[in-house]
RNA sequence: GGGGGCGUAGCUCAGUUGGUUAGAGCGCCGGCCUGUCACGCCGGAGGUCGCGGGUUCGAGUCCCGUCGCUCCCGCCA
């Protein structure tokens, strides 16, 4: 009945827990500690809501029969710390409260501890009143109190101890690996930690434990995984927090069938212990090309249609110059059908708000209908055959909005993602009881850069193609899409030196070069690794998903405010001089004001 | 680094075109109340309108700057 699996053992505290009392407990005593949640004082009778992890329970006090507990009780006020003694009694029919789990009973208190007072809290310990997210970080313990946190905390509870419990079962060991470790400089910006010891040379905090984790395979751990806390110096978002907790695996002598097959038994679990259906196994696939063509990003949102479709074939040689330009510039017309939405002028004028953002100049919305296919000043530009082409393409029915960006292939990408998901948003056409998991597939290597090439996941992921053509080359890389947030990524990694040195290359990396930041990776991979590869899941996300919130910040006990700060310990701070001495680290920055 | 939004009582918010003494609900404090459960009734206290500067006879309101929070772009191998 309550959150609790089993009763206190019975001290000097309590006996029992508060949402544990129930009818079958009426005519025996009971002891209860807990917050004062609500205070209902009738002059001659006292009722007091006391709280605990477990839940609610109506304590009373009657001036005949709780002795100097009622003048006490007269004094409580809320969030007070209290342990109170007394006889379980049914209620009276009238006055069961069908809304409380322990509404047929009450506490009838003989007895009565004040362990500890409280101040008149910041905010109402409840669920009925927002408060302010900051004050709710600067008075995080009274936060955390709330029944919403401390279900979201077990929440997260479950799902990580869900994700060790099917990885123990499958001979997963869990391995610790370093906090303190050395600086990177790829990907993300580093968190830094000087060195007493060795002053002048710096620790790094892990972006993730990958480079760890093969060597794990290539020291014949064969199957790893990790509660692993990761640290990245990048802005923040909703989604993003500077330290986050990734679930780390990695496995020896597989393929991507066998990473994608655990991740699956895995996240079944997950799905399960969070009281959600389980999507059916397989989970679909997509390759990125597709994603990036009908979604326009990498993270498709599969729980509404709205694909997006390539016209710039069809509508090469009409007399608009616009579209016009764009394609034998090289750019192309993409699309997309909205439905029957009704816009009004200054609405289309939002939508063209946020296209911009992503840097396309506007969406042309087109209606389709009337005697030419099209209703509107647009139409005029195009044949009838276009006009068809189009229509078939996007099946587009009378008095459906087509909207259409014309531009370079990433911005109209990136422009009608966006735009996807604001007809979505403003039509409520994503259905908020049902997830959708999805693989991303078939990635390539590299991406151009103005000076080279980047990886798109990492260097250490396995290639696939011939480096005869580096810019088309593929990797083996697979991530995991849920409701439109990338929750996990991962790859079969490469595990000769040879081929790791070839990615390099084409990073200009030189031998000399890989050789002093990633020696220790070169000179396992030539004492023999095992083929490998593996994934690393976002358990804040996965948590944020599953319970229905915005911000990881909500999933997490501590969390950090958009500026890296935390309000409730006002880290980062200044340290003392001494403390820079002894590091030999010199400030060049003035310090923050107070 | 860039763009948008927000900042008024402990909390959540209102505050008109710049105009008298800045309001409401909840909470808090005091009083009354023996069946409430968001108890009720009566009374009361509580404000650096984020901070600094400017315009003005007069600024919560307009302008500039700044700080904080937040969303987005960039960034996040």
């Amino acid at each position: 009945m309550s959150n609790m699996q089993q009763a206190p053992s019975a001290n000097a505290y309590r006996d029992t827990w508060c949402g544990d009392l129930d009818a079958s407990r009426s005519g025996s005593a009971a002891r209860v500690s807990g917050w004062v949640h609500r205070r209902r004082d009738h002059g001659g009778l006292i009722f007091i809501d006391l709280r605990d992890r477990s839940g609610l329970v109506q304590l009373v006090f009657h001036p005949d029969t709780s002795g100097p507990a009622f003048a006490a009780a007269e004094r409580l006020r809320s969030e007070h710390v209290v342990s109170a003694f007394g006889d379980v009694v049914d209620r009276e029919p009238g006055n069961v409260n069908p809304n409380l789990p322990t509404g047929a009973i009450e506490l009838a208190i003989t007895q009565m501890d004040v362990l500890a007072e409280s101040e008149t809290p910041p905010f109402a310990i409840d669920e009925d009143s927002p408060v302010d997210e900051n004050t709710r970080l600067k008075y995080r313990a009274l936060d955390l109190r709330r029944e919403g946190m401390q279900q979201t905390m077990a929440l997260r509870h479950r799902i990580v101890k869900t994700m060790r419990d099917v990885l123990d079962r499958q001979d997963f060991l869990e391995v610790e690996t370093p906090i303190l470790t050395r600086s990177t400089p790829e990907g993300a910006r580093d968190f830094l930690v000087p060195s007493r010891l060795q002053q002048g040379a710096w620790y790094a905090l892990p972006q993730s434990p990958q480079l760890f984790k093969q060597l794990l395979m290539m020291g014949g751990y064969e199957r790893y995984f990790q509660i692993a806390r990761c640290f990245r110096d990048e802005d923040l978002r909703g989604f993003r927090q500077p330290e986050f907790t990734q679930l780390d695996i990695e496995m020896s002598f597989v393929e991507e069938e066998d990473v994608i097959a655990v991740m699956e038994d895995v996240m079944s679990a997950v799905f399960a212990a969070a009281d959600f259906p389980v999507p059916a196994t397989p989970w679909p696939r997509m390759s990125y090309a597709d994603a990036m063509l009908k979604y326009g990003n990498d993270k498709p949102d599969t729980r509404f249609e709205l694909h997006i479709s390539d016209v710039s074939d069809l509508l090469l040689g009409s007399d608009f110059k616009v579209f016009e330009s764009v394609i034998t510039g090289g750019g192309v017309v993409r699309a997309f059908n909205a439905g029957p939405r009704e816009f009004s002028r200054s609405e289309l004028e939002g939508l063209n708000e946020v296209v911009r953002i992503h840097g396309a100049k506007a969406t042309a919305p087109i209606v389709v209908g009337g005697d030419a296919g099209w209703v509107g000043n647009l139409a005029k530009f195009f044949s009838r055959e276009q006009i068809d082409g189009v229509n078939a393409a996007l099946a587009a029915q009378d008095g459906d909005l087509l909207l259409f960006v014309a531009d370079k292939e990433p911005v109209a990408a990136a422009a009608l993602s966006a735009l996807r998901l604001e007809i979505a948003e403003r039509f409520e056409l994503i259905p908020d009881d049902v997830h959708h998991p999805l693989w991303i597939v078939d990635w390539p290597m590299f991406e151009p850069t103005d000076s080279g090439f980047t990886a798109i996941h990492h260097p250490f992921t396995a290639p696939s193609g011939s480096f005869d053509d580096v810019a088309a080359l593929g990797s083996r890389a697979y991530d995991l899409v849920l409701d439109g947030t990338e929750i996990g990524g991962g790859s079969i990694r490469i595990h000769t030196p040879e081929v790791q040195q070839q990615v390099f290359d084409v990073l200009g990396l030189d031998a000399a070069e890989a050789e002093a930041r990633f020696g220790f990776l070169l000179d396992a991979l030539r004492y023999g690794a095992p083929p490998h590869g593996g994934i690393a899941m976002g358990i804040d996300r996965i948590v944020a998903i599953l319970a229905g919130k915005e911000s990881i910040r909500d999933v997490i006990a501590f969390p950090k405010t958009a500026s890296g700060g935390d309000p409730l310990t006002g880290a980062p701070a200044p340290v003392d001089a001494g403390q820079l001495r002894e590091l030999g680290v010199k400030s060049i920055a003035p310090p923050p004001a107070a």
